[in-house]
DNA sequence: GTTTTGTTTGAAATTATAAAAAACACTTGA
DNA sequence: TCAAGTGTTTTTTATAATTTCAAACAAAAC
């Protein structure tokens, strides 16, 4: 009961490193210097240097620090293995909603979630707050939380709302300057799509990558943190809806692919009233696309 | 060390409530109809149910339960008293930040907030994970937080993206139907603004309440889950800045106003290009006003 | 007088644990 | 016999205890 000490393992083992580095009889630097090089405190460097004295590898009397031995691979202490789990938690988390089609108002056990994504239960906690921001999922009163999830209500404001950011986007890029790094982007996404377009037939689902490379790169011209924040997950929850509705994929994509060139032509053409209005095309369709794949789901 | 036991508290008076309405000697119904009418569950009813056995209250034996006597005010347990203090924990913490300048990058102690704002720990914890959605707060290396806070950035970006949403909001205003109750709405606040304009050389402080309740209006045509958790920290934030910056309070209250019936007669002409051409003005006022408030901040 | 170490204090991360919820397995009485 | 209720067990959640760590402070050494 008490929090891990991977710091100081992690640190010893760094100092070793550095101890190595080192002829024998050498005098080491001072703790707080050590502790700047480590990037740890004073206290955990005082506490490696403990283990180093008793392992015979220094001698420690104020500060006299000499090293009396070259470090053995036997020296180092073993790291509580832990595979950055807790890394992209948000898209493991989002991936499982969408992939398994939890429904709505499904709770969620803490417990549970914890130890399928093998993380914590309280930085779950956590990146459960942080995600009750968006709506997506909200406190029970029995306690524990639960799944908002992906009501036709949320669908329709998440569009809209990503309208709204979107156009925003497209307006600016229509007015970015000429060596501004969009007008490449866009040269080379429109040859990405002309040449989908030519195996459509055949690779139409391909086509969920190109999307994203696309609207990342229109989002992209707006720098806003809090643009940027909400088009994580927009981006992926669009994504897995894509790739679940299968009906009439290619003639979607097939469709998709020429409004994306609408856009693209009239951002080239700099005439930002016609990109606009390219966008708002495209994202009623995706917004429609979205709908109709809930749509089928719940019946499914 | 555990989770406080105020369910069982607040179940068993709530259970003596239910049992003065009734008459000594009827039958107590089933724990499961007591457990659901009283919004707990089936344990901490069993709990109360001995409690109340224990008293003298009533008699229990499987499933005849029986009133013994009317509750006496005596047989209630106390609560621990908690005046729910972590009700507005956003509202109080934007203010703290504002009010008292907390600089960009200052290190928050949870353990301090915590006492100080009188919340348990883990609740500040899961609220400053779902403020760091915001970018507001972020984690440090060496664990903790950290407050991004209103650097010069933050403002812009932030004032960008209230731009955006808020001419969303007013083109919406502009296309909503002649029975919606913006017009209402509108009317109110255009006879509010001019009489504020009349005696504006000695109420001009009035004139932040009357902001709010005019971007408030604007915004609440849009009915999206999204943009109303940005308003809600938005409009906190503005509110806040224009309290600070005193300088030609008077002139730009008065300047704001007219900016505000400007788009107000834009609505209420049901000229959607004009209203948004000058909620683009009103916003550039406002985002240059933000501006020069956070430089004189800097400044003192 | 500046740098370094010894010591104390307070905070953060993590786990242990009581309280509550939920699931399960029996009774009981129509 | 079977639905509704109770007794019991298992699981989960909320919270505080505990350990590690960071940082402030004070004494000492160069």
């Amino acid at each position: 009961m008490a929090r891990s000490d991977t710091r100081y393992r992690e640190a010893f083992n760094r100092l070793l490193d550095y101890c190595g580095a080192l002829p024998v009889g050498a005098a080491l630097p001072a703790e707080t210097a050590l502790s700047d090089a480590a990037g740890v405190s004073r206290t955990v460097i005082r506490r490696c240097l403990a283990r180093l004295q008793e392992l015979g590898l220094i001698s420690w009397d104020g500060r006299e620090k000499h090293l009396l031995r070259a470090p053995a691979p036997a020296d180092r202490i073993a790291l509580p293995e832990h595979g950055g789990s807790s890394e992209d938690l948000e898209k493991r988390f989002l991936s499982w909603i969408l992939r398994f089609d939890v429904p709505a108002n499904t709770p969620l056990s803490v417990a549970e979630l914890s130890r399928s994504f093998d993380v914590p239960q309280h930085e779950l906690k956590e990146f459960l707050a942080g995600l009750s921001r968006f709506g997506l999922v909200g406190r029970r009163k029995q306690g524990g939380w639960m799944l908002r999830g992906f009501t036709r209500e949320f669908a329709i404001e998440l569009s809209d709302f990503r309208s709204v950011l979107e156009l925003n986007a497209v307006a600016h890029a229509a007015e970015a300057p000429i060596d501004h790094p969009i007008w490449d982007q866009l040269d080379a996404l429109r040859t990405r799509h002309l040449a989908l377009k030519q195996r459509i037939d055949t690779d139409y689902h391909e086509f969920s990558k190109l999307d994203e490379s696309f609207h990342m790169a229109i989002n992209g011209v707006v720098s806003n943190r809090f643009v940027a924040e909400f088009q994580k997950v927009i981006s992926l929850i669009f994504h897995y809806h894509y790739m679940w509705d299968k009906t009439l994929e290619k003639t979607r994509n097939a469709a998709a692919i020429e409004e994306h060139l609408a856009i693209i032509d009239a951002l080239e053409a700099r005439d930002g009233n016609a990109a606009v209005e390219a966008a708002r095309r495209h994202l009623k369709t995706s917004k429609s696309t979205l709908l109709s794949s809930l749509r089928h789901h719940d019946l499914g």
